[in-house]
DNA sequence: CAAATTTTTTAGGCTATCCTAAACTTTTAA
DNA sequence: TTAAAAGTTTAGGATAGCCTAAAAAATTTG
């Protein structure tokens, strides 16, 4: 009999375990994994990412946390994340890749539906979540190709590229953060909620519109966009990323 | 306490399982009902469709007779099939209606592959089979206008309309029935095995295409194809079905 | 028409994922 | 620095869908 010592077991493991197809479930584990790890900016290298606790990852996936920790020493076992009882989780290189992947597909659906099919910006986030983790690679490169190879997804959420890496962050700041006066334009709708999505649509607050912060309130932030005034709540005003005039630019929109 | 009699518990209960969402097995279960019933030609009318055996399912699925039978009960319970044991199965009109949205999906879908992302009309079953389950209306609405509201796909099988009714069938005959000399144009290739599918497609012979039978041998049919003349074996001269010149004609190709 | 064959069902298991309630750690804050 | 709060794990169940082996029923056939 050959005995391998433990660092060749481990990398047997997760050769084996790298062909098992893993569930909708583990997926989307290893993508909030990722999200809530690079707090919503630049998950670009996997080093100085946060450890996650089994309370956000609950309430993330609507399950409780006994069900999480379940999932995550399997996910573990299999070599994708590490994961220390009361320390929180991580995600191991295998994982990082598996989430980038999920992330790749999910953005690239969510632009096609919108510049393919007519969706509106607002409404590709449910079907994208469904769709990502039923098409194939040739799927994938479709729709990366009709797109142009797009680098930013239309919530202004970067697009991870075929091989997986992200494009350079730029400097931007939240309509919250910004003082009186000052002006700039969307960048991300850093949300999720189908309604806040909704109003911001409404309002024509969408990556690529100009806005304008006219001071911030004790009920939130009033701005200006075209010759509309608006009162954004304060956990709007924190979802809305500015790029704001002067600040280097890039353009992705 | 309100007692209903059987009829309107019945309803009460499809009512009841209409809303319940299917899973992915159950609807595969009732394409497959669906199909097998209709021997593979018109299943315009649920009337006529024939009962179909245990066994036939276990073979499609790729399961074992002792799981369908499991499922068939529980179909039967929500009111999609009718089922006896030793007798066969049938759907309802419910299950028919059911069987004809997710066949509806799978068909669109191909033909959305093919003509929008440029699939060969020979990778798209594969693809569909696993997506047809996870569109949302709103999917099925903007592909089918994408493409005009197609009436075939492009194996040439009938899509469903948007209210469940199919095109009326044209008549055509299995290229395994033609006599010699005869000649026409492809209208269906009715097989879903990717080998058979990438052998027509290297042949040129997909819907549409012009062919002529030179003569039936012991090993199959001989047959000609623009300039080429090849040897098909009996198992795909019966699964091409060619329409006649002469014969009645609809386009839609 | 009864024996052989085929088909179907029953019974008992397995895996994956989720749940709740209660017990147990760790962290925080007075 | 210890007690309350927060966070985590254990233990025990549920459901869905598949499996096998063996029993039972129907059909076919000589």
């Amino acid at each position: 009999m050959v005995c391998l010592n433990p660092a060749t077991r481990l990398n047997a493991m997760n050769k084996l375990t790298a062909r098992t197809p893993l569930s909708e479930a583990q997926e989307d584990y290893l993508k909030q994994v990722l999200l809530l790890g690079s707090g919503g900016e630049g998950m670009g290298k996997l080093e100085d990412t946060l450890a996650v606790s089994t309370q956000d990852l609950a309430d993330r996936m609507q399950v409780k946390p006994a069900s999480v920790t379940g999932m995550l020493k399997k996910l573990a076992e299999l070599g994708l994340v590490q994961y220390e009882a009361y320390r929180g989780v991580r995600l191991t290189e295998a994982g990082h890749k598996v989430a980038l992947e999920v992330l790749r597909h999910h953005r690239l659906i969510e632009a096609y539906l919108h510049q393919a099919l007519g969706y509106g910006w607002e409404e590709v986030h449910a079907e994208a979540e469904k769709l990502e983790h039923h098409i194939s690679e040739a799927f994938e490169r479709r729709i990366a190709e009709w797109l142009g190879h797009p680098s930013h997804d239309p919530h202004g959420d970067a697009i991870p590229s075929a091989t997986l890496e992200l494009p350079q962050t730029i400097p931007n700041r939240r309509l919250a953060a910004l003082r009186s006066g000052q002006y700039g334009m969307v960048a991300r709708v850093a949300t999720q909620d189908q309604d806040s999505l909704n109003l911001f649509a409404h309002l024509g607050l969408k990556p690529g519109a100009q806005v304008q912060l006219l001071e911030h309130v004790a009920e939130g932030s009033r701005v200006q966009v075209g010759k509309e005034r608006y009162l954004l709540p304060v956990s709007l005003a924190q979802v809305l990323w500015i790029h704001l005039e002067g600040d280097p630019y890039v353009d992705h929109i």
